[in-house]
DNA sequence: ATTGACATGTGACAGGTTGTCATATATACT
DNA sequence: AGTATATATGACAACCTGTCACATGTCAAT
């Protein structure tokens, strides 16, 4: 977290230096980011961004969360709208992923913060857990078991967390090749139909 | 890949090298590593490891796609011994790993370097999805179709990829937490069921 | 208005990094 | 022995990060 210092700061200077963090993150992925650009950027010298973050990892961490928060209130919020059926619901949630990722423009930002969510695994999955936990939460309370095989709170975990791998395995190729982000969202819904009703015949 | 120098330096002094990059992998997350203490390490002169590897990433994806080859070449072994039952292999497949990762010993090494292959959308992503697609062709080509309900080529990627997908993420799972090993397993056994038989109750 | 306490701004600096290059040495071949 | 080729070396430039002593602002109380 940023030092108290940074948030006491003029709104005007404050964006200006997450401006300019953003436009550093877009730029290379993480480990070639560069302090020396970031505070030639925001026109702020380097001792007072030591004075407003702990070290790099720390303003990196910072807009890593942001950005998650924003992700997490929109998925909230989609679901919020899709009455219940999970399934349909994640398709939503899919392609208001991809708008909201192509929309943005910047591409490559979204991708390096990405690839900084999965890197990070010990130090930011704390945050994307929770993050994730959250959601799960919420995705519970909310959903309609009615249609399930399994009702118990174990076997909707499994269900879930599943559908989340799937998802996060789409949109990591999806980013690889902003090109097929149409066949990947329908290679999408065809592995969602597959969970509803299963790879195997029945015997009869 | 590493120069010709490389490959023409006697076999004590390469494997001394390669010994000091994977000690140096174990200690340190991969954005974090060292060309110093490599070359302290395996007691060759700075430029000598210029002469041997292009750069800093080079070495690393050397390693990287060697560690990979090897996972490959046990998976593939695995399934094979599997009677084309891809669900029965993809468990057993995941033991092995399990077990391999533990017996290693170097579950650090492990976990950089999986970090490190999923980090690299764009550099090593070529050599994994090879590596993914290798797998794949050997389970489409040996894998017992009978019992699904869709036989179609693309019908059968998406499920492989899919189960792929979970298999990763339980991996990963059980990198973060290598205590939770054996519920993440039985965790992963009980998706692969919801992926054989379906999530939702049929309409009788 | 002056003082002092505290918050904020600054750039030179130490100590680290990587990749290069001219030069030295070893090996192989005529 | 002499030359060509392969390998070894550490000093070096050009970057990097995080620190710190000091300069400057801000604001409340005298």
């Amino acid at each position: 977290m940023p030092k108290e210092t940074f948030f006491n700061l003029p709104e005007e200077k404050r964006e200006r230096i997450l401006m300019a963090v953003v436009k550093e993150i877009s730029r290379v992925p993480i480990d070639k980011i560069s302090i020396n650009k970031i505070i030639h950027d925001a026109e702020i010298s380097r001792g007072s961004f030591y004075q407003y973050f702990i070290d790099k990892d720390d303003v990196i961490k910072y807009v890593t969360y942001d950005y998650i928060k924003n992700i997490r209130e929109r998925v909230v919020e989609s679901f919020r709208a899709s009455e219940g059926d999970v399934f349909k619901a994640v398709e939503i949630i899919l392609r208001g992923t991809m708008e909201y990722i192509i929309k943005s423009g910047n591409i490559n930002f979204s991708k390096n913060i990405l690839i900084q969510v999965k890197t990070d695994v010990e130090k930011t999955i704390a945050l994307a857990v929770n993050s994730t936990d959250c959601i799960l939460k919420i995705f519970k309370e909310n959903m309609d078991i009615s249609k399930l095989k399994e009702k118990n709170n174990e076997a909707i975990d499994d269900l879930l967390q599943m559908i989340f791998s799937i998802f996060k395995e789409t949109v990591t190729r999806i980013f690889y090749d902003i090109n097929n982000a149409e066949l990947e969202y329908e290679r999408f819904v065809r592995q969602i139909e597959i969970i509803k009703w299963g790879a195997i015949k029945e015997i009869k």
